[in-house]
DNA sequence: CCTACCGATCGGTAGG
DNA sequence: CCTACCGATCGGTAGG
């Protein structure tokens, strides 16, 4: 009697795609440059379809960016969680990220870099104290570095610049490249890391 | 005879206008998420008459791509022909683009990052080819670093990094907060040069 | 989830 | 540059 019946299901299988579909266009002509028609035509849905799973468009752009936002932070707070010194820690968050925002399957993230700002109020909130949690853990990851003396800083502006490089990946990464995205992230760790020590951290 | 009659030069007044107010709202709610009539509005000119200036709306976000580029590009033009040290010129460099990218008058450069993804065509090709300038200059400027001791290396992946955590500034920076746009641009810059033979360049 | 539909808004134009 | 307007498209709804 709990049982769920087919039809549910289904729903719930439609809803999925719609995510899927929307956070694709999305990302690729931006929020509001995409009608809703569009993404129901292209899982061949009709066009007020879409209403019965979301309330308006912008519960649906909600749905994506909370999806891969919510994947991305699982991943990445599974390893904060292994024991790993600073440096490796910071290497494997820098790798799992990357491959959120660059992986084919999961579109959503990259929005979250953009077109997260036309999320209006509650909508808005959540996905910003999502993002809170992002920086609390990078912050730390940060601290981390600079306590093994490999960072000659651990503030803000050292994460914003590294996540602002990282998040910056998607616009120009080409899946055709020579680098694998894994050796991408080992590049980026690789500018990013440096002996607290070092002459250019003393003296600049 | 060949003098311009006022009605001309008043035109070309509003014209600058348009693309003042265009670049402002633009950035705000992105291209599609802001109507001609909105901008119009915004400086009380009526719903169509932006078209009077330009022949449909895609040129006018090019107008202010373009604008907001080779006004940057000029400024870093000039620095570039100056006579300054490999790490002067690189400082100078990141504190002009910085300066295009944050200070109110121009929101035009801010554009150039994300909104002219939505041009298409020959405008999409002239907007590329100036990009493609910016890129040879900074190119340049980590390859006289690199030569100077003070990068450990001088490739796309570098300078794409680089760029990318500058590009990023305008998404969180506080004009409130407690560092100038050129302190900003010192922070950034300390981060980025190092000693090509500190023991984190050598080893990592 | 589809069919059929609505009011609002959009980019753009003609004519002055 | 304004007035007045057009066809197309949009987000969203009712009713099944």
């Amino acid at each position: 009697m709990a049982r769920p019946r087919r039809e549910d299901i289904e729903s719930d299988n439609r809803r999925e795609e719609l995510i899927i579909a929307a956070a694709h266009l999305f990302r690729d002509k931006g929020y509001h440059g995409t009608s809703v028609r569009e993404i129901a035509r292209s899982i061949n849905m009709r066009a007020g379809s879409p209403f019965y799973h979301f309330a308006n468009k912008e519960d649906l752009l909600f749905a994506c960016v909370e999806k891969g936002l919510k994947a991305c932070l699982a991943e990445l707070d599974a390893i904060d969680g292994e024991e790993l010194s600073a440096f490796d820690r910071f290497r494997a968050l820098t790798r799992t990220h990357l491959k959120c925002l660059l992986e084919n399957r999961q579109d959503m993230l990259p929005l979250v870099v953009n077109e997260w700002q036309h999320l209006e109020g509650r909508n808005r909130e959540e996905i910003m104290a999502l993002r809170q949690r992002f920086e609390l853990l990078w912050l730390k990851a940060f601290s981390d570095l600079n306590k093994a003396g490999l960072a000659p800083r651990a503030d803000k502006l050292s994460c914003w610049f590294f996540l602002g490089a990282l998040h910056a990946i998607p616009l120009w990464y080409d899946p055709q490249g020579k680098l694998s995205i894994t050796e991408l992230a080992d590049r980026l760790v690789e500018e990013t890391v440096r002996s607290a020590r070092s002459p250019a951290a003393r003296k600049l």
